[in-house]
DNA sequence: CAGTGGTCTAGACCACAAG
DNA sequence: TTGTGGTCTAGACCACTGG
């Protein structure tokens, strides 16, 4: 018998991810270096790296300096989730969009939004409200708070032709950011606006981003019922 | 003014995203090519390929061959979750952890759940249902069917003293899965069995798995009120 | 201290797709 | 056809960390 010759980074990947199916590799297990490994494939040490790089990616095994490379004895699955502006993800379904603008007004926020953007008591923020539909039906009510010291350009923007999702997205780059999803009950204010009943369970996303210096915005979108959120692993 | 070097893929990437945050390169721009970016950093172009390969990754290039490669005209962020197995989930916010079987039995499935896993009608599936506490209150409902055609190891586990969550992860290897998350209402089980209020709006995730051969497991785990997940970007 | 993964390099060939 | 990204190689040095 020869030795099958593994030379891409995705025919090692496959070959490792077999290894550790079978059982040949158990959860914990310390597997070979990546010089033993390059020669047992026959491929350079770099194709190896990439292979084992990625799989400690996705979690499947955990490498550390020195003490070498092991299978992960609790896979702690990553799925990596698509976010898309609200409008292409209407559009990518084939359904029309359009976009209301309910209210825009300067105000002091409430204390928990002062506290998630990290604004000086008595600061005034830009407070927008509207709600995306699909096909004429509401699909996802947005309220949403922007810094406008952070962002000084927002006050010559008409928030009623172009939606903050969408100008944020294309003129003000961030750093970072912060997503929770979770479920809350339909209250009166969410029943009329997105034509349902109340007590209804809503699927809601809060989602505050910022840059370098300063927290540019703090936004709760809370979707019409039966929406979903999908991914694969 | 000398040139500054980038001799590292992450001074490289820093470099990049610095030129699109500052809009040098806007977005639905074409960047230079891989090897006119190397010879302006002043590195291989290999560690320019990593750094743009990432940031593709990421979402926020588009890379063609050929074509070049452009910047993001509507950056689709991409956000990792990790899906925890729910000992582990708990354990890590400082609870104690409890599980408590209610149902084990093999039925023919709903044929939702006989569409999902691809399984011959008339086969009968095991069928459990469980729920998960947290410092002994109601955390997450599990209500899971498993392909024992297809995993017939499961015949021999007593799933009253592990849950199925943690066997499996521990012994059945998967290929690939479906993850969806939505919001639901409780009707009058899930408030009993999660200690809610019917009518309350509660986060639930379904999940199917399955390897080569065919669909190992689907499961609906649906959550008390106040769960949250979150992540970050 | 020494073994392991992390990374960089210079060069090469290949695969794909735009024109 | 040809320019671009995708990948592989062989070798080198570095950074971290376990013993």
């Amino acid at each position: 018998m020869t030795a099958q010759e593994f030379n891409s980074w995705q025919s090692v990947q496959d070959e490792v991810l077999r290894r550790i199916n079978s059982r040949e590799w158990k959860p914990g297990d310390l597997i070979p270096n990546e010089v033993d490994l390059s020669r047992e494939f026959g491929c350079a040490r770099a194709t190896v790296n990439r292979a084992l790089r990625e799989l400690a990616g996705a979690g499947l095994l955990e490498r550390r300096r020195k003490a070498g490379t092991r299978v992960a004895t609790h896979p702690v699955r990553r799925a990596t989730l698509n976010i898309p502006v609200i409008r292409n993800e209407i559009e990518g379904k084939g359904q029309t969009y359009r976009y209301s603008l309910l209210s825009a007004e300067s105000l002091t926020p409430p204390s928990d939004v002062r506290a998630r953007m990290q604004v000086a008591p008595g600061d005034e923020l830009l407070h927008l409200v509207s709600v995306h539909l699909a096909d004429g039906k509401p699909y996802v009510f947005e309220d949403r708070w922007i810094n406008s010291q952070a962002v000084p350009e927002v006050t010559d923007v008409d928030f009623s032709r172009q939606s903050a999702n969408e100008w944020l997205v294309e003129n003000i780059p961030f750093e970072g950011g912060d997503i929770t999803f979770s479920a809350m009950t339909a209250g009166a204010r969410e029943a009329e606006i997105l034509a349902c009943r109340e007590g209804e369970g809503l699927f809601a996303i809060n989602r505050t981003t910022w840059n370098k210096v300063s927290t540019i915005t703090a936004v709760r979108l809370v979707f019409a019922p039966g929406y979903r959120m999908h991914t694969e692993i």
